[in-house]
DNA sequence: GCAGGCTTTCGATAACTTATCGAAAAGGCA
DNA sequence: TGCCTTTTCGATAAGTTATCGAAAGCCTGC
């Protein structure tokens, strides 16, 4: 199995001519779309397997079960654990950092081509495949669990504990970006930066033991977003 | 098709012996231990079956669609809109409304035999079938909306947008009540009642203009909804 | 008492899903 | 030329929801 971005010289040529990339990728991008549009649980391999160009069977050359492909598409799940680490261990007021750290994840799980609960029902069904996604997961709970006792112990923050606003926080990301990715009828859409923004504002307006800046706060979260990016960059 | 509730007299008899009960409701009753041990994609038709006594093709007798049982058991979904309707129009401060709207509807989302996210994923694929679960949606939201307007007009809450605020709330109802039933391996879990002070103190706490109460908000909510309790029985 | 109708259950089966397996069809190489 | 590797394919197993006709009892009218 080669992992080039060509199409391969060998092998038993396809029914439906010759492939234009790597099948691997091929693959990875027809399902990618066909996630987005439909959703994991509706798609299926004969689907992905018609948009990239081969028969159902032949998709278990590349990928042995259909999660491996969604574990594959979605490697880099909740990287916004990243910018978390980076900011949780900065000093300087908390406000900002734990609003861009709200922000950035609203913003990934809206980006995501898959539903967060959707991706969590997948891998609580295959938990030794997925161990990472709930390792992550756990660790950025911890970060704005300790951004938020930073918070509090500065008077930043009201006396609230760290572990229920740290759940609070990302359940509200989470079933914010639902809203996004699926709004219901009858209620008004948000666009993704309406959601990030709405999600972060409301976390920390809960916190803030002083409401009086909340547009200085956020300016302050989107250096600190670019200033990480340039850091990671480098 | 018969609805007592007694067992049928009349029928070709079952393999496994004589039912119960009526045979509708035994089915409903089997159906949602196993749509609260498993959920509703992971529990077949066969299985049901098993759990009431009779084959699998019997079950297509009683209801014409698996989702139809589903319907059934969820029949008063989101109910918390009762309460939400009765108190939008009562007199007196906001917050304490609000409060016992949130926490009931927290308290509705916890105790139904499905997760909510679960039971919107199957009322999305019929939507002719579910049409009331989204206008119960829709209005539920409206109602919130109207009370969190009351409260900005009063200066009881902070400026916000009320349609906002109403989304945000429902979103971390909907979030916190999926970290209840279905808690994340390494963070910590919680009981019902926990998340839904957790949810309804964090969406109160953000709206408050002034928070030096929340205690007496909290006393007050629960005797409005012992109140409205009350007035619907009589 | 029994013939026909009604109610309920059953078995067989269709259509669709994920996944497996051996065979087939090429290129590369001795 | 003949064999090995890579890739694809068709056939098929096992599981799912759902349909259909037949079977197996009661009940009613006569």
């Amino acid at each position: 199995m080669t992992s080039d971005s060509a199409p391969p010289t060998v092998g038993r040529p396809r029914l439906s001519g010759e492939a234009t990339g790597s099948p691997r990728l091929d693959i990875i991008r027809e399902a990618t779309a066909l996630f987005v549009a439909k959703g994991y649980a509706e798609t299926t391999m004969t689907e992905i397997a018609r948009s990239a160009g081969l028969r159902q069977s032949s998709l278990y050359y590349w990928f042995a079960r259909k999660e491996l492909i969604l574990q594959t598409l979605l490697e880099e799940n909740r990287s916004s654990l990243a910018l978390a680490t980076v900011l949780e261990a900065q000093p300087g007021p908390v406000a900002p950092r734990l609003y861009a750290v709200l922000h950035a994840d609203v913003l990934q799980l809206c980006s995501a081509p898959l539903d967060f609960y959707e991706f969590e029902r997948v891998a609580r069904l295959q938990p030794q495949n997925f161990g990472a996604f709930f390792d992550d997961y756990a660790q950025l709970h911890r970060m704005i669990e300790s951004l938020v006792r930073q918070g509090v112990d500065a008077g930043e923050f009201d006396a609230v504990d760290p572990a229920d606003a740290a759940t609070a926080a990302l359940g509200l990301n989470e079933g914010l970006q639902r809203h996004y990715r699926l709004p219901l009828p009858g209620v008004l859409s948000y666009s993704a930066d309406e959601v990030c923004r709405l999600s972060a504002d409301t976390t920390i307006t809960r916190l803030l033991a002083h409401r009086d800046d909340l547009a200085a706060i956020r300016a302050a979260a989107t250096e600190l977003s670019a200033g990480a990016a340039e850091a990671g960059e480098s």
